[in-house]
DNA sequence: CCCTGATTCGC
DNA sequence: GCGAATCAGG
């Protein structure tokens, strides 16, 4: 897939605005890798946001001039938000505003689905973080998901609420 | 094992 | 220019 005016806009979005460079590739859709990203970042001259692996060091080697960039990117990303319907993520966190949700277009095999809200509510979303393999949820979700059997003796035997209108087995 | 970004190098 | 493979680390 090219690398669209659109596309790098979102790549660029999301790489200030703190997004993973995986998170990205998956928020570009499908056929693009965390490595394409990175590898797109850096080409843009994007470079070099702290690596958990690479040391951010700077430590007396650096006569005091070191302004720690971290400060907020402030008004980050316009970008060019089109009329039409976006595929995915329009999320900026904004760095101190509030966190990124995990929407409906979001989701996929490697995302936590785990519902977080109401449907239909404004601040409905999904939980998102990476689902373990094979299960549509988190480790923590899975917990919750998938309970393993009590001995029969313990387990509660009244039948379940019966919604209204539901047809009855 | 999951993940992170960085770098290399054949295409 | 692109990105898979690899590296190096959490």
């Amino acid at each position: 897939m090219a690398w669209t005016d659109e596309r790098i806009a979102q790549l660029k979005a999301g790489w200030e605005g703190g997004m993973t460079a995986s998170q990205i590739a998956e928020a570009l859709g499908e056929g693009v890798s965390r490595n394409a990203v990175i590898g797109k970042a850096h080409r843009l001259g994007l470079e070099s946001r702290p690596s958990p692996v690479k040391g951010t060091e700077d430590v007396a080697a650096a006569p005091a001039a070191k302004p720690v960039a971290t400060a907020a990117p402030a008004a980050v990303v316009p970008v060019s938000v089109p009329t039409v319907p976006r595929p995915a993520v329009a999320k900026k966190p904004a760095r101190t505003g509030k966190a990124a949700r995990t929407t409906l277009l979001d989701l996929n095999e490697k995302i936590c689905k785990w519902p977080i809200g109401h449907p239909g509510d404004a601040d409905f979303h999904f939980c998102g973080k990476s689902a373990q393999a094979g299960f549509p949820y988190c480790t923590e979700h899975c917990l919750v998901a998938y309970q393993a059997q009590l001995p029969r003796r313990d387990r509660d035997r009244r039948p379940p609420p019966q919604m209204p209108g539901m047809p009855r087995r």
